[in-house]
DNA sequence: GTAAAAAACTAATAAGTGTTAGTTTTGCAG
DNA sequence: CTGCAAAACTAACACTTATTAGTTTTTTAC
């Protein structure tokens, strides 16, 4: 009957991952049925398979969407030659601005990896892990440099990674605090802390 | 045929549920089936309605165990007369030492909150709301009293309780940081930033 | 306009879900 | 030892799940 609408520059394929995104982000993946994800897309549940493979396929494509965006940023950040406050700055930037971009793909990948099957599982983590390095680096390097306390740098990178991932729950409060103070207000207590 | 092990001082009910924080952990809510729950008990999933009413009730257990256990700790501090430093470093302290102690049942209220049904999911949501109304007014206070930067008390809150939830990601590190040195270096990076 | 390809549909399947009913076993009190 | 309550069991139900098969409709290309 209807068809599944094209968008300008999207193929089907990814109409159905973006709506995906946002069913999984709402109900979760394992709540989230292939009957749902239909009727948001517009279609009979079967038709979505004349697209794609599986509904474990739909996350795999989200989880490494973002993945590879956050692999990609780091990297550019890698090899700038900024001190090292200011590559933690940049990291939380982009941290923010793929967030903003891609709220529901970000909170999905985040939240429901775990259902990831194996080999695809494996290979997130392992990019995750490669990620946490990189920060790790930047952090050793820093305090060489005497640009950073002699902090633990697993536990610094830890708290900055948590603490940017808490923007998922920022939505919300959209209205009280602009994404520029949001981002600068965190930057700057993530660096120099918040006692006077 | 076998009996439920009533351990020293656990009801039979305490044991469903820990083991249930414990499955809800590694496999999300809804992944989690009453057949394997069974198992892990020792028993035939109808067993289990001899003591417990549904699946749902468990999450309910679960999530207001640790809400509650949260709000009681603030509540100490709230009525202490520490200065705002200190109650902060109080607040990260309860909150890793409450999460040594209930691993998998803070992770799971921290996770699967969203599929409590109502009017529970409604109190549980007022429980978190007040719980981050009370640090705020910690942070604005401390700003009055000039013991605080001038920053927006809500993103200093968000940062806190991200950086702390963040600590669920700690267990798989457990040799390379101990939680005395994690407690120290986080206390001290969300106080006074890590830039020289 | 017609043929081919793409994508929709309906119907169905096999597996798994939480939970109830009804029955049997177990453990304890007297 | 007997009787009773607690708690285990088996069997089953009513649903929902992702996915496949087979068919029909729609779109595209010439």
């Amino acid at each position: 009957m209807a068809k599944i609408q094209t968008g300008k520059n999207s193929s089907k394929k990814e109409v159905i991952i973006e709506k995906a995104a946002s069913l999984f982000k709402s109900k979760s993946y394992n709540a989230s049925s292939m009957r749902e994800l239909a009727e948001m897309v517009g279609v009979e549940a079967p038709s979505l398979y004349n697209h794609i493979g599986s509904k474990s396929e739909l996350l795999q494509a989200i989880c490494f969407k973002i993945g590879n965006a956050f692999t990609e940023q780091v990297e550019k950040i890698k090899s700038s030659k900024i001190s090292t406050p200011e590559k933690i700055e940049a990291v939380i930037r982009f941290h923010i601005e793929i967030m903003a971009e891609n709220f529901d793909e970000v909170y999905v990948a985040n939240h429901e990896w775990k259902h990831l099957k194996e080999p695809y599982l494996a290979d997130f983590l392992s990019i995750r892990r490669n990620y946490e390095k990189s920060l790790i680096s930047f952090i050793e390097t820093g305090i060489e440099r005497k640009e950073i306390k002699p902090v633990n740098p697993y536990v610094a990178v830890l708290t900055i990674l948590s603490a940017v991932r808490g923007l998922e729950f920022w939505q919300r409060n959209k209205k009280n605090v602009s994404l520029q103070v949001l981002e600068n207000e965190m930057i700057n207590h993530l660096l120099n802390g918040i006692v006077k």
